[in-house]
DNA sequence: TGGTAATAGTTCTTTTTGTAACTAACAAGC
DNA sequence: GCTTGTTAGTTACAAAAAGAACTATTACCA
């Protein structure tokens, strides 16, 4: 007697999750690894800094779930670049607060342009309540939106 | 003047596909890695072979979008553990065809089953509307289906 | 106070991955 | 036949990641 049927590889939501995860990701790492060498990690970090100003190395780690690190490696390489510079809280002195410098902005600003065209693209694709509705479904996914 | 505030890095595509992707992927290796201390590569290439049956390694790079080295690793891992055989193809001498053994068929009817019990609980947070057009907009973010 | 535990971040070691070069077999053109 | 080019798969080497152990600092508590 054959394997019942019903199992569809293609249609494991974890499967086609990290197809979709990985084609997005590469494609629009082709566009912002030529223009500042950065990897995906440096992105994330950059990005994070960025968008919600001053952090420390541990809260990226729990809002971006990066491995320390990984963070750790990425922050250095952005210090090597001028792109964001390190210092000790005076409070704990455990802890130092990361914050981008002028050129880290300036390329923030950049590559968050960048990002913002490709991201149009992505939706393009789509209507805007599908995008909306995929993002719910991501974020309740991903675990950020607990649905308690 | 402060930044245009438009960008949500929560928002943006590529990176709430790859949290929502880990996080399905980790939180489902962790049912499989216990079972079988299997890697994800090996995980895919079982269950390629478990459904659409004998494939060669270059048939699986291309359907699974694996590199090819990694493919031949995880190949030599499974027929270590006697989960599937290799076997020269007479028309071309350069192919191998790849089939489960019965230990191999075994662990994936195994697996199959924990998959669709996982499967079953990501889908129970959405309708079945919402879960049939999350599978067509992956698919499509994943280069599967061309627009065209 | 002194001692244990916890936390922030780095570094060291081992796995895993990616790239490129390789072998073997085939294919096409001359 | 030979020469060149292509394809299937492996292997060797380099880059990246994960995990464990480490330093320095703070917190707790008897």
């Amino acid at each position: 007697m054959p394997d019942k049927d019903e199992f569809s590889l293609q249609d494991f939501l974890p499967y086609l999750l990290n197809l979709a995860a990985e084609e997005s990701s590469l494609s629009f790492q082709r566009v912002y690894k030529n223009r500042y060498g950065m990897l995906r990690t440096e992105w994330r970090v950059l990005f994070h800094l960025g968008t919600y100003g001053e952090m420390t190395a541990t809260e990226i780690c729990d809002k971006a779930r990066i491995h320390k690190t990984k963070i750790s490696r990425a922050v250095q390489k952005l210090v090597d670049r001028r792109f964001l510079v390190r210092e000790r809280s005076d409070e704990d002195r455990r802890v130092e607060k990361l914050k981008l410098t002028t050129a880290g902005h300036a390329a923030f600003r950049d590559l968050r342009a960048v990002a913002e065209d490709y991201e149009e693209k992505l939706r393009a694709q789509f209507t805007t309540g599908e995008v909306a509705l995929l993002r719910v479904m991501l974020r309740r996914l991903a675990g950020l939106d607990d649905p308690k």
